[in-house]
RNA sequence: AGGGCGGUGGCCAAGCGGUAAGGCACAGGUCUUUGGCACCUGCAUGCGUAGGUUCGAAUCCUACCCGCCCUGCCA
């Protein structure tokens, strides 16, 4: 009665979830799995998942994806979601990356509660399953060195050899066992090893290892263990002690399935059900955890919060919102199929978020100087400019306009093209928020030909930006004035790698080579609108014409630093191009 | 070669025997004090290939082709 009525719920809140739902695609092969499961009964209407990652890295855009189908289903689902962390290598694992996990976590907008776990702390546990496993004859201690082993194992094709050592008495393993857990044996020596099937055609279940002796300093036991449990011996006990009912994760675990689901029969504890889906590729960059180990560890990149990196960290630095990482994972789907997302659909949902919420605010990246003859010297007057014309209620703010501005280097050419509609000799163009201007001169330099100085008439008549006379203009330029402007570094960045897919570029050849060296573009002399002095830290803007930027956390009050997160699409470069 | 899993437009992805959703990209256009945004229009007689079943097939059957994963005491 109880059951039902919580079934019933569960699918009720399914139903009201759906529409409102800003987690993954309605309807997808996991969602339809557990919609089974519910009406099926199978998990007495609950739904609980978990995100199980190593403490070996940083999380990566990857795991976004990840965290969002294995959350994202659980909020809609009304059930519940654990942070596991799978530490069951004492090796490369440390405390600053569960502490960065975390931290990334939650940024992504996901609070697990009370429900931390890690793996680690089952081992006493798993020490017990272990242990049970051998009294009913489905595990032994094998004393095969890792070469020997390799040869047992047979190939693809070829089945394997059963262990000269499968077969001792159950009090034999048992001591042995309990041997290798009080540091009898030499690291490597021995393994425990469940006892399936060698000339299984999955290589998985020809009697895999659940444990091996490795002396090593575990970051959250220090050394209570000498002997640790394998992936496939941690997992699904982990995800059975937990009361997990959808256990989610990558393609590559298919084939882990079984085994899975052997040792959880053997052991005849509750079993959840893993269900696989593909991971996500992205184009012009990497993604495999040890790849961006490398980049960061042999400094290809400035650490694991490069804005240039896939990692949340690096993408939080680089202006990159929750909000557009969690629509991009529930707009890119789910399923089993090899992908390859293309970089612009994460470059839509940055925009997307940001078009609505990021204040505008004028920078010239590139400044050159415009010098308005007819106005009044030394005067200085404030312009009122609206925050945001996608959101009335940012407000305005005030700049000042003086007889000097910068505009940007790009927005003047002695000789326009057609279809040029930006400043010109001879032409009238709006300034954004002041007036118009209409270029008169240009100076150059005498020796290097650049143009150093614009000099330019306004209309005293189109203050704001308009005229009354109903007369058109080209184009409308940002601007900033020379006396209140403030420096600034802005960075852009390109992609990391030149190629599509840097790791299936060419046959054989080292993906680092594919590294674009023109990925930062350091730009020292930009000047900026005076009220982004005091900005903080991660703070998001629009800069008018050119893109989002956020402020990075090198900047200080006396050198402001901007990142560039994703420029404005232009298409006016793209006309250029061709 | 053995096993597992995939193959729907340039990139994703719905579809579950009743006559190819949607998004990104792309191409035109409208609007515009951002060459942004928004809005409109266009974009698979076709669902890996070949047969078959059916009144009807992307969906069912058969064979074949292609791709990815698996021979760590990593996860």
């Amino acid at each position: 009665m109880k059951q039902s009525n919580s079934n019933l719920d569960s699918q009720k809140n399914r139903d009201t979830n759906q529409e409102n739902s800003n987690n993954t695609s309605q309807s997808n092969f996991i969602r339809q799995a557990i919609d089974e499961d519910l009406t099926n009964n199978r998990f007495d209407g609950r739904v609980h998942t978990r995100f199980p990652p190593e403490p070996s890295g940083y999380l990566h855009i990857g795991h976004a994806k990840a965290i969002c189908i294995s959350f994202g289903i659980a909020e809609d689902y009304n059930g519940l979601y654990n942070l596991r962390f799978d530490d069951s290598n004492p090796i490369t694992e440390e405390s600053e990356y569960v502490e960065a996990i975390k931290r990334d976590v939650h940024w992504l907008g996901f609070d697990w509660k009370e429900r931390e776990y890690y793996a680690s702390d089952y081992f006493e546990t798993l020490y017990e399953y272990a242990a049970k496993l051998i009294e009913k004859g489905k595990a032994f201690v094998c004393d095969l060195t890792p070469d020997e082993m390799k040869t047992y194992r047979g190939t693809l094709v070829t089945p394997g050899k059963d262990s000269p050592y499968r077969n001792r008495t159950t009090e034999e393993n048992l001591t042995l066992f309990q041997g290798m857990r009080d540091g009898e044996f030499p690291d490597g020596s021995r393994t425990l090893r469940a006892k399936i099937d060698m000339s299984s055609p999955n290589l998985n279940m020809r009697d895999p290892v659940m444990y091996r002796v490795l002396r090593s300093h575990h970051y959250r036991h220090g050394d209570n263990w000498c002997i640790y449990p394998t992936y496939d011996f941690t997992h699904g006990q982990s995800d059975s002690i937990e009361g997990v009912t959808h256990s989610l994760c990558d393609v590559q675990f298919e084939d882990h399935r079984p085994l899975y689901d052997w040792f959880l029969e053997s052991l005849e504890i509750y079993q959840p059900r893993q269900i696989e889906f593909a991971r996500l590729n992205l184009t012009y960059t990497v993604l495999g955890k040890r790849k961006l180990k490398i980049l960061v560890e042999d400094s290809h990149v400035n650490g694991w919060d490069d804005p240039r990196l896939p990692t949340l960290a690096g993408m939080r630095r680089r202006g990159y919102t929750p909000e557009a990482i969690r629509d991009f994972c529930n707009r890119i789907g789910v399923s089993k199929a090899d992908n390859l997302i293309e970089l612009g659909q994460l470059e839509y949902s940055i925009r997307n978020d940001l078009n609505l919420r990021a204040p505008r605010v004028m920078a010239v990246l590139n400044p050159v100087k415009v010098i308005i003859d007819n106005y009044p010297e030394k005067q200085v007057e404030m312009l009122d400019a609206e925050n945001n014309p996608e959101d009335e209620s940012a407000g305005t703010r005030e700049i000042p306009f003086s007889r000097e501005i910068y505009i940007e280097r790009d927005d003047f050419m002695e000789d326009p093209p057609r279809k040029f509609y930006r400043l010109a000799p001879g032409r009238e163009v709006r300034l954004k928020h002041a007036y118009y201007i209409t270029c008169q001169d240009v100076i150059k330099d005498d020796q290097t030909g650049e143009i150093v100085e614009i000099h330019c008439t306004y209309d005293p008549d189109t203050k704001g930006g308009w005229s009354d006379d109903g007369r058109r203009v080209q184009g409308t330029l940002h601007w900033v004035s020379v006396d209140q402007a403030v420096d600034a570094e802005v960075r852009l960045y390109d992609t990391l790698f030149t190629e599509r897919e840097p790791e299936n570029a060419a046959e054989g050849t080292d993906w680092i080579q594919f590294l674009n060296p023109n990925s930062l573009e350091i730009l020292e002399n930009c000047k900026v609108e005076p009220g982004l002095l005091n900005s903080e830290s991660e703070s998001r803007y629009q800069f008018l014409r050119t893109g989002y930027f956020c402020v990075d956390s090198d900047s200080t009050p006396d050198k402001l630093v901007f990142n560039r997160t994703v420029p404005l699409r232009d298409s006016w470069a793209k006309m250029q191009k061709g």
